[in-house]
DNA sequence: CAAAAGTTGACTAATTTACTCGGTTATGTA
DNA sequence: TACATAACCGAGTAAATTAGTCAACTTTTG
């Protein structure tokens, strides 16, 4: 026994915040560049955190990033391009085949007694996270509604709230 | 930011193993008890935390037991009506509702921007877990051929593969 | 050139996981 | 009634992972 029996799809707290954030620049991204400063405030996510997240969806294609003043990240894809399997596969990538590989055989041992319904389960996550898209989320009543919220808040506090 | 963006289902190696491990159990129900000492061999799970397992399974009511020799454990309930997703709610309880709690309002923060997302995905992995059941596992032709696998190798080599 | 941003890599604290160990209790069989 | 077998139980721990920090650097705009 030892710590092989591992799945695909990870699915953590860092994709999570990975995918407040992106959704967070998708809402945004007509207004130009934004900066992590910005998404950092209104998502509540620390700037060298989001840093590394953004630099991994950066290297997988997902953003674009200026420097300089005025700078920041711009999505590289339409938003209806971005799926959200896309982005977690982008920061938790491992997505970790297990060594009992695609459809190999594993060894002689137990192990493939229930290979088949994790990979089955998998093939389930997957499916429905490549069915969502940026652009989904931003049609949604509830994720406009917030996005409202935070607007507010972010003007009417930044100065003190910034802490 | 802090911990809370927790999902409920937990899918960690435990349950994987849980799973297994009681699959095993129902493949060779009709024999009377099991000892675990058995199913360690078979499925290379190390007795003591076989126990560990167990207990959690037997307290949630879903395997009974039997002391002393000629003892082990059996089903509680029909193979039919044991899901996956209860057993791996046995032993990796939490299945952690996050503060933001049912469909309860999370603090005027952002996480909601993704709230209904992860309880969306949430259900449909429940559902998955909860419509397979040890009996459907039972039935599967690979399991089957995994399991007379098993039978085999332990019959053989038992003496001297018990280390 | 100064300030605003992104870029990078190393480092760390906390948590969780996946176990082990030692000893106890119950039960069937000789 | 002794003994062997098996479940029971709680404490403890090592390794891995996660989530996050820090410091130093580079690029770009004004």
């Amino acid at each position: 026994m030892r710590n092989d029996l591992r799945n695909k799809m990870k699915l953590t707290t860092k994709g999570r915040y990975a995918v407040t954030a992106i959704l967070d620049l998708a809402l945004h991204d007509s207004q130009g560049p934004v900066a992590l400063a910005d998404i950092s405030r209104r998502q509540d996510i620390s700037l060298p955190y989001l840093e590394q997240l953004f630099n991994k969806l950066r290297r997988h294609g997902l953003v674009e990033s200026a420097r300089g003043p005025g700078g920041g990240y711009r999505l590289a894809l339409a938003a209806g391009e971005v799926t959200i399997a896309r982005v977690i596969f982008a920061v938790d990538e491992p997505m970790d085949v297990t060594r009992c590989g695609g459809q190999q055989n594993c060894q002689g041992r137990a192990r493939c007694l229930t290979h088949d319904l994790w990979m089955e389960l998998n093939l389930h996550v997957s499916e429905f996270l490549n069915g969502v898209t940026l652009a989904d989320l931003v049609q949604r009543h509830n994720v406009k509604r917030v996005a409202r919220r935070q607007e507010f808040v972010v003007a009417g506090l930044q100065p003190a709230a910034a802490r």
